[in-house]
RNA sequence: GGCGGCGUAGCCAAGUGGCUAAGGCGGGGGACUGCAAAUCCCUUAUUCCCCGGUUCGAAUCCGGGCGCCGCCUCCA
C-alpha cells in the first residue's frame, strides 16, 4: 500500500518515496519556550509524533529531530520581566514541556537542538550567503537575506514578491533594503544575549537555526518537513531560501502542514488569549483524551477546540478502554467449548478493521477515518461480552478471538496513536502529571470508597436501596461513579 | 485586496461520479438491572449552503453567488 501524503509545495497528494529507504529524515518545527505549551502546539506535537509512528510501523527508519528555540524576543522579553537570565527561562520551560509531552504521550526526538548550541553553525550559513551574495550587512549591523535574489522566492506559499511588497512593511531603525528582506542576524541591544560574530556582537534571526539543524543533523536534503500551517509564510518559506540558495538542492522534498486549533471560530493563539494550556487539560481528564480528541480529525483541517468536544472525546476513551480492560474479566469466567464449524466470526471483523485502519492511514494520514474503522470493531467486541456478562460464561473459542482484538487494537492504538499506553501494561503518568490529576483534596482513598462499597452491597442484600442508593449518590458527587456488574461492583472516576 | 482552505443530520465528522450518505456524541423506544451505570438491539439526513451547467447518473466535476476561517506581522 502506498503511502500518499499532501505535499504543500505542489498542493497535491503524491505517492511518499523517501530518497534513501528505508531511512526516511523528518524535521519539524518545535516550540519557543517562553511559556507552558497550549493545545495549539499540542496537536502539532501529537500529529507528527503519531506520524512517526506510523512511519516506523510501515519499516522505515525514521531519524527525527525537532528543535528548541530557545533564543527569541519572548523569551528575552520574559526575562527582563522576571529579572532572570534567559536561559534560565529557557531552560524552565524546556523541563515544563518535557513534562507535557510525557504525559500525553509524545516521545522525545532523537535529536532535539537549540539554537544556543548551534551558534557557529548559524554564523557559518549566514556567513557562506553573503560570500554567494545573498545576504548583505546593513549599515545597522544587521544581517538581512535579499528576498530577491532567490528567484524562488514564494514557492511553498504560492505569494508573488511583487504582491507581497505593497503589504510588507518596515520597522523604523530596519537597515533592510528591500521590506521582504529577512534578519539573519541581529545586532544586539545594551543587556541581550549576544554572540560574538564577523558582524559584530549579536544574536541569529529566527529563520537561520532550523536550516543550521537540518544540516548538521539530517544533511542538505530532508524527506519532510513539518510544522503548523501558520508557519509556511514566512517562516518555511524563509529555511527554503537560505538553504536552496546555498546548496542548490531542494531542502525538504515533502512539506506537511498540520491545521490550527479554533477556539469559538478564532485561532488559539498566546497573543488572542483564547488558549489552554496543556498542563489545563490533564489536570481535567486523562492525557489520552486530548491524544484522541486531536486524531478524530484530519490533520490538515482545523481543530474547534471546545470542553464540550472533551467531554464528548472523554466519552469515546472511555468506550475504547473499556472493551479493552474488559478482557481480565472476560477471562474470569468460566468456559465452555463452542461449535462454530470455523473460525470465530470476529476474526474476520478484526482483518477487516486492521485493513480499514491501514488504508485509512495510507490516504494522507486520515487517522479520523482510521479511528472509525476501530470504533466498529468495538461494537462487535461488546456484543461478545454483553454475551458473556449476561450468561456469566463464554465460550472458549469467544474469549480467544476476543483477545485477537484486543492485541490489534494494542497494535494500531497503542503503537502507532499513542492511546492506551498506561492500561496496557501500566505505565503512569508522569509523576507531576499524577500530582496535579490528584488534587490534595480528593480525601477518599481507595479503602474507604471500597469499604463503602462493601457496605453498600450489604444493604443490597437486604433490600435496603434506600441506603444503597445514597451511597452511590454521594460518591457520585465525589467524582466516583460506581457500576454493578457479574463481577461484583466496579468504580471508576468521572 | 491577494493567496490557501472550508460549508454534509440537534452537534462533531467521513464520503470527492453509481450498491442502503461511515463513525461518534446527543435524543427517542426496547433488552439487562431492585433502580442505575456500562453494554447490546431498533430509531434519529429521500438529502449534502444557494443558483445554473456537464452526465444515463453528482454531496462528489464545471461556472456563478452567499457565508465562515487561516496566512499576508511573532505564532504549532
Amino acid at each position: 500500500m502506498t503511502l500518499k501524503l499532501f505535499n504543500t509545495l505542489s498542493g497535491t497528494l503524491e505517492d511518499f518515496v523517501p530518497s534513501n529507504p528505508p531511512k526516511v529524515k523528518i524535521y519539524t518545527c518545535g516550540v519557543t519556550v517562553y511559556d507552558d505549551s497550549h493545545v495549539g502546539h499540542g496537536r502539532s506535537l501529537i500529529v507528527f509524533d503519531t506520524f512517526r509512528r506510523y512511519l516506523e510501523h510501515l519499516g522505515y527508519k525514521v531519524k527525527f529531530v525537532r528543535n528548541f528555540t530557545d533564543v527569541d524576543d519572548k523569551i528575552i522579553n520574559r526575562a527582563k520581566q522576571e529579572c532572570k537570565h534567559f536561559m534560565e527561562i529557557a531552560d524552565r520551560y524546556i523541563a515544563r514541556y518535557y513534562e507535557d509531552m510525557e504525559s500525553i504521550g509524545v516521545k522525545p526526538a532523537d535529536v532535539e537542538p537549540r539554537v544556543t548550541d548551534h551558534i557557529p553553525e548559524i554564523i557559518d550559513i549566514i556567513q557562506k550567503l553573503i560570500d554567494k551574495g545573498y545576504a548583505y550587512v546593513a549599515p545597522n549591523g544587521d544581517v538581512y537575506f535579499s528576498v530577491e535574489k532567490f528567484k524562488d522566492y514564494g514557492k511553498l506559499s504560492k505569494r508573488n514578491p511583487e504582491e507581497l511588497i505593497a503589504g510588507a512593511r518596515v520597522e523604523p531603525g530596519e537597515g533592510k533594503s528591500n521590506p521582504l528582506d529577512f534578519a539573519l542576524w541581529k545586532r544586539s541591544k545594551a543587556g541581550e544575549p549576544a554572540w560574538e560574530s564577523p558582524w559584530g556582537e549579536g544574536r541569529p534571526g529566527w529563520h537561520t537555526e532550523c536550516v543550521a539543524f537540518v544540516f548538521k543533523h539530517l544533511g542538505e536534503t530532508i524527506d519532510i518537513h513539518g510544522g503548523g500551517l501558520d508557519l509556511i509564510f514566512p517562516h518555511h518559506e524563509n529555511e527554503i531560501a537560505q538553504a536552496e540558495a546555498l546548496t542548490g538542492k531542494p531542502f525538504a522534498r515533502y512539506w506537511m502542514h498540520n491545521g490550527l486549533v479554533i477556539v469559538n471560530g478564532q485561532k488559539m493563539s498566546k497573543s488572542l488569549g483564547n488558549f489552554v494550556t496543556l498542563k489545563e487539560i490533564y489536570t481535567k481528564y486523562h492525557p489520552d483524551v486530548l491524544r484522541l480528541l486531536v486524531l478524530s480529525v484530519h490533520y490538515r483541517s482545523p481543530l474547534d477546540f471546545s470542553w464540550e468536544k472533551m467531554e464528548n472525546t472523554k466519552k469515546v476513551y472511555e468506550r475504547i478502554r473499556q472493551a479493552v480492560e474488559d478482557l481480565k474479566l472476560l477471562k474470569e469466567l468460566p468456559t465452555f467449548e463452542e461449535d462454530l464449524g470455523g473460525l470465530h466470526p470476529l476474526y474476520s471483523v478484526i482483518k477487516e478493521t486492521e485493513e480499514k485502519f491501514f488504508k485509512a492511514l495510507s490516504e494522507d494520514f486520515k487517522t479520523q477515518e482510521a479511528l472509525a474503522a476501530t470504533m466498529e470493531l468495538i461494537s462487535e467486541m461488546n456484543k461478545i461480552r454483553n454475551e458473556a456478562f449476561k450468561n456469566k460464561k463464554i465460550s472458549r473459542q469467544s474469549l480467544e478471538a476476543y483477545e485477537a482484538a484486543v492485541n490489534s487494537i494494542k497494535n494500531t492504538l497503542r503503537n502507532i496513536f499513542g492511546l492506551l499506553e498506561d492500561v496496557l501494561p501500566r505505565c503512569p503518568v508522569s509523576q507531576v502529571v499524577k500530582r496535579e490529576l490528584e488534587p490534595a483534596s480528593a480525601v477518599l482513598d481507595e479503602d474507604l470508597i471500597n469499604l463503602l462499597i462493601e457496605v453498600r452491597q450489604m444493604a443490597r442484600q437486604k433490600k435496603a436501596f434506600d441506603i444503597a442508593d445514597k451511597i452511590r449518590d454521594s460518591l457520585k458527587e465525589k467524582g466516583i461513579v460506581l457500576e454493578d456488574t457479574p463481577f461484583g461492583t466496579k468504580w471508576k472516576k468521572a
